[in-house]
DNA sequence: TTTTAATATAACTTATTTGGTTAGTTTTAT
DNA sequence: ATAAAACTAACCAAATAAGTTATATTAAAA
């Protein structure tokens, strides 16, 4: 019922770079320790987020990665979706086509409500967003 | 990122109950057959029901349990609450004392916006809402 | 041209949570 | 007595999440 702490970590690096926006170089290493996130796993998560097209990296020494897109186009629940897969409050709403209940059974029809008011908010809010309301780290 | 199974379970069985309504004792193999629901696991979730005073249990043989309160003042989201613990979508609202951004940190806000979302849906669903929806299976 | 700093990628380990099982104790009708 | 049932607690296994380790690749700098 959490949002994993990878997905929160790739939102935290995302608008962390998007107040930047020096169009510098941020090296891994630097996101870590100003994000306080493990050191070995911002490498991992900055190569899916340049992958995904939202970061863009320069190899090397002096290399290091910045924002390749607009932030008031990143929403986070793009970005959560992007790490975790989808968002599912209820396996039901997973598979719909594997529960003989599904049609009769209004607890799907509750299941998709919540978490469509779940996903509104997160739908709803950008990266740019966050900057914005000052969440620099 | 999902509503467990144990507490699926207790729903169903609860609204159940409410549907069957006839103020009968009902075995817990009778409930883990029709719901099909792992028949080991009925009579824990079914006494955990009895504890918090929703069901009343009968022992012996005939015995059973049935519906102890009216299903218009149970919500879902107390059931899945109280089988699981506090529903929470992301650990800074768990302890959010413990995070050293918290009021800096909008990512908080949007936690707490998302979730209340989804709880206003879930808070505000009552087993007898269920049962009217014929949902009783 | 060698070294160093960085991204990029994959595989692996560990901890936690979930889902379910097992076993046993009471209680009560027959 | 016996059988059927609620109760209770402890346990196990599978899945998931979180983090680690290792290695290849690339590019700047010495």
């Amino acid at each position: 019922m959490e949002i994993t702490r990878k997905a929160e970590y790739a939102i935290r690096i995302l608008s962390y770079l998007a107040a930047k926006d020096t169009g510098e170089n941020v090296p891994s290493a630097l996101i870590a320790e100003e994000q306080e996130i493990p050191a070995n796993l911002v490498p991992q998560l900055v190569a899916a987020l340049t992958k995904r097209g939202w970061l863009t990296g320069t190899r090397g020494a002096g290399g290091g990665v910045r924002l390749a897109q607009d932030p008031e186009q990143i929403t986070i629940k793009e970005v959560i979706e992007f790490i975790e897969g989808p968002i599912v409050i209820s396996r039901c709403l997973v598979a719909p086509e594997a529960c003989s209940r599904r049609t009769a059974c209004p607890l799907n029809q509750v299941w998709a409500r919540a978490q469509q008011a779940m996903l509104d908010v997160l739908g709803g809010t950008t990266i740019a967003d966050l900057v914005k309301a000052k969440c620099t780290r």
